[in-house]
DNA sequence: AATGAATGAGGATTCATTCAT
DNA sequence: TATGAATGAATCCTCATTCAT
């Protein structure tokens, strides 16, 4: 068996065991069961030690998610657009690949590369990006940056405990939630913009074609 | 040393440990070394097992939390208003008790009470309260419920890990983003919009003083 | 509370735990829990250590079993009476103070005293004064006083696990299995009455009668 | 080392210290210090648990004493006599193998298997089939049973004590003590011969020369 | 005489890791 | 590469015993 299929096929029970039994209770003996591997010494021999394992987990898990949202960013030119696929394409990861993304969420805490931060970063530049183009309202993007990644983050959790959750649901509620978070109130008569204040210099229009229909109207 | 006195200073130490190392990495030995204690054996003689102590860490971090709250929660008098107060509260506590908001978020995959989804269904109560007052729009409130302790938890993960987190900045950026994710667009007629209702009130006070005004222009 | 008094609680809550779980599984902890004591610590205060706890069990049950005794020998005047009368004795102790023999069993190994040898040595003493009387035949009385005993400990362990075990029956057929061991073969023909002499007492007469009776008729 | 080595060079060291320390004192620090482990963890390794261990020994000392008694049993051809090679291959056994009978004794109210009622019934069913071939008298073959294991038991228990103890001596004894037991009184005419069946045949013939011999000079 | 908290050694077991094969 | 036995530290927990009150 080539090293690095031995490598992927550690790293996927790991992620297995991960996501159904937890961290704290995710040991080299379980990974290696669930492996079919006659002893944990071949996980030490291919990986220099357990944080190198929990790094590649988490590594695995970002590849994948990130092969897989790009075929939902490659057709956005808009900020909010990307924003909209980026969540979609979490929602839709999640169920694909539940146990990836709890996998993730169990070994956050004990990754040893500290640029989770990275997530944020870029999260905020779009945002920003978005701002500049008149897309956004003028929020502080580095704070709602964690806003929606926590969002993002609350519902993994809450799928990881509740199976039966409706993701379909939450897709659109929580495309709605965001477009209202982040873009500014739109007059339901006359023209938008009362906001002055929060509304981006640019006149840029939304990239809400789907999304951004107004449900306002009821009002 | 009184029996109440000694849980309670093992209690302590256990927060403590759990909001810095996590829970994987809290052992009573730690446990013992943080609160000067002469054996890990003392702590078994207080608790009957670490389950029954990481219960308690949970029932006493929301106890205070609970406490806390009170003081937020007593003068509102509207669903937004205590919804609003609730995230008020939430965000000071983390900045008073970071350590015990960090120890509950470690301590929650293993605490044997299962009634985390008595936090969910209380906000869900909330918030179908506020849409039957015509406060909130039509969502699920199911899931604008996940939402929002998402976003909470999402800001304490993040302060967990980054303490200069400007946590003023934060309250009001949720207030506001939570408030335009729950309620209706308003017309643009009308001074009140600019969101003077987004202003984090004077002392402790909760805005209920604007959240409270009925928005009964909305039909 | 008398000294005399709580000694005697400890000791009865011992042999209660004794009989329940067995030597390995008695603890200071157990035995206070049973006795109703408010600490373990009041055990040490009473008793110097554990063993003298335990040498103190072995006595209190040997001090019943020996008055329980009594009623069934003083009335017999010879070796095989006696003989007799002490299996009644044993086996009906059993029944009556089931618990205490099964402590005793439990408590045997871990005694200090080493005078468990002197059960021996009075056995072997009647078997030897019954040979001396001609009522035994020629056997080594030190290995029959083993065996003697150790009919009486195994009927004991058998008991101490099956609850629903015929004492009567057990009863009947160890005094006549002894009597066949003990005593020499007798005639066919002639009159049985030649042991009229190891008649025990009235009251407490084993049912020897049928027993007795040589069915010997048959070979 | 081979599993299976090591395991049995485990086994064989908590078999003597079980027989040494007794069970409550038999720890896997003792057993690893006898056996020359570097750690407890290696039994740990080895055996799921206690529990599997001393299980272990008892499967162990039955294994090595059926294997001992089968070439005292393969030539009787009668139930008394099938007895009486029983007892001889007890006695024999211990002497031989003394550590493993009373490390069996001490392990016997810890072990799983609840098989020993299985010792008893198969005693019970021998002396069935020799009272309906004639060979033994009409006694209660179930509590009869208890009886002559309780010979057995209570033999090994003295001889764990005391190792001085002259085995031939208890055998002889002990042979003649359960064929009077367990026959039907002879009649004093006439040449003994009467059980002429329940003498083995072959040579390996137990010590029955003398027990055999009735010492007729009674009469 | 009694309490009950404290002690520290010892219990079995799991852990990641090493190493000879 | 892969095996699987070995290692020893660390896990939680129980133990008998001590001691101030």
């Amino acid at each position: 068996m080539t090293e690095q299929a031995r490598r992927a096929q550690i790293v996927g029970a790991a992620i297995e065991t991960l996501a159904e039994l937890g961290y704290a209770e995710t040991s080299f003996k379980r990974i290696a069961a669930r492996a079919g591997l006659s002893s944990t010494g071949l996980i030490s021999y291919h990986f220099k030690g357990k944080q190198e394992l929990v790094d590649e987990v988490r590594a695995e898990v970002l590849r994948r998610f990130a092969d897989f949202v790009m075929g939902f960013l490659d057709r956005s030119d808009t900020a909010a657009g990307e924003l909209r696929a980026f969540l979609v394409a979490n929602l839709r990861f999640m169920r694909l690949h539940r146990s990836h993304m709890v996998a993730l969420m169990q070994v956050r805490p004990h990754v040893s590369a500290r640029d989770e931060g990275e997530d944020l970063r870029k999260m905020a530049d779009l945002l920003r990006e978005g701002q500049r183009a008149g897309e956004f309202r003028g929020f502080d993007a580095g704070v709602m940056a964690v806003f929606i990644l926590a969002l993002r983050n609350g519902v993994l959790a809450r799928v990881a405990e509740d199976p039966d959750l409706d993701l379909d649901l939450c897709e659109r509620e929580l495309l709605e939630a965001v477009r209202r978070a982040t873009t500014a109130d739109r007059p339901v008569t006359g023209a938008e913009g009362t906001e002055g204040t929060d509304r981006p210099p640019g006149g840029a229009a939304p990239p809400r074609t789907s999304a951004g229909q107004p449900r306002g109207t009821r009002g």
